[in-house]
DNA sequence: TTGTTCGTACGAAAAAATTCCTACCTTTAA
DNA sequence: TTAAAGGTAGGAATTTTTTCGTACGAACAA
């Protein structure tokens, strides 16, 4: 039986795929594909140049990258920020599984001792200058 | 031209819907689907009822979850922890999106003020009790 | 008894996300 | 000038995830 068409209106969420590739082009800055693919090989799976090219141009249609066409190496780069895009990401994942409960997650982060002292520091830092206001 | 079969074998990662389906058991205890289906409705969004019958279904085929056929209205409920399976998709999450620093995490998440004054005092007494050890 | 309601099973369709082949163009080294 | 190397564009095939229709059995009230 026929199913109607569902329009994707709403909200850009990074699949999982275009966020290793987010996450190249964040850490090292405009790339081309050839650089991606050969990172995305590296450190994380292999894939076939044409398959991290053509996501990467899907993405550049959404909107997610932006690229420079002036020469045939095209160079690619993010078109949304890092850390508004991490944050929403952030949001979201605190939202459904902590109930939107930024502290419940903290303290379960915080107590399974992966954190470092230096670290620590900063946060109590943080949490004294948050009393002050 | 033919794509060979890839086994999905290795790492079970809870789908998006998956987990909805596990966030109302994990709060509600064993359900049917039907009452598992009226959550989704009524927080989530519009499904029809043999599309969560379904991914029930599928989910328990996949031993993300357990069911009692005793009676004809079958009883669902997880087959794994709420904590050790949270704990492993914020483990990841960190680790993809923070380069493994819990810490800029914690920091990113307090220093938006969406986090309670109650909250952050648990995090604080966290903190010291860190400190001797 | 009988029809309506509610449940499960199964198959298929649709949507979404990934992957890769093929064609064709540009650059470069011989 | 030519062949090899390396690019891009597109279409198609796959895989994965999600959604639903249909068939059919059980429970229940009229």
């Amino acid at each position: 039986m026929k199913q109607e068409k569902k329009e994707n209106q709403g909200k850009p969420e990074p699949t999982r795929s275009e966020l290793e590739i987010l996450q190249v082009l964040w850490q090292y800055g405009p790339s081309t594909v050839r650089f991606v693919n050969d990172k995305l090989n590296e450190q994380k799976r292999t894939v076939q140049y044409t398959s991290t090219l053509k996501l990467m141009q899907i993405m550049a249609e959404k909107k997610i990258l932006k690229r420079d066409e002036t020469n045939m190496k095209h160079i690619y780069m993010p078109a949304v920020e890092e850390q508004k895009t991490k944050g929403l990401l952030l949001d979201r994942f605190v939202e459904s599984m902590y109930n939107g409960s930024a502290g419940s997650l903290v303290l379960q982060l915080l107590g399974n001792g992966k954190t470092s002292k230096k670290e620590l520091e900063a946060i109590k830092k943080l949490l004294d200058s948050l009393d002050k206001k």
